[in-house]
DNA sequence: GGTGTGACAATGG
DNA sequence: GCCATTGCCACAC
């Protein structure tokens, strides 16, 4: 039986990628690496990414224009359907984005490892 | 069990 | 501040 139960929860490491993210504050962002730092996966950074790729097949809305890189360069924005939606969205919460790469990010960057 | 891949991070120029 | 290169882990086939 050991062995069968982690067959429940093959993705336990997206959930808690979802989780994080869902509690990222109005108005705010954070990167991949300070995520995956969070879960224990600092090196994983690019399966944060990924995780969130796989968003879509969650029944929860998930938050996931608040998540830039490390430069506040809104990679991606692609994923979202439409080029601007996450550009659109970000600067709906009052962050101000210019050339996919969000102003004042050092500011407005929210460490999960320290406000969390 | 190996191979490819990905919404990244860190470093150096 | 920007561009190019390398390393990295987890997942799908």
């Amino acid at each position: 039986m050991p062995k069968s139960l982690k067959q429940s929860k093959p993705d336990d490491f997206f959930e808690q990628v979802y989780e994080v993210t869902r509690k990222i504050p109005y108005g705010r962002v954070t990167s991949y690496g300070a995520i995956a730092r969070f879960l224990g996966t600092a090196r994983s950074a690019r399966m944060v990414g990924w995780a969130l790729n796989a968003c879509h097949s969650r029944p929860l809305h998930v938050p996931a224009h608040r998540v830039v890189n490390r430069q506040g360069l809104l990679t991606g924005k692609m994923h979202f359907g439409t080029p601007t939606a996450m550009q659109q969205l970000l600067e709906n919460e009052g962050i101000r984005v210019m050339n996919d790469r969000v102003v004042n990010f050092r500011k407005l960057f929210w460490d999960p490892c320290k406000e969390l």
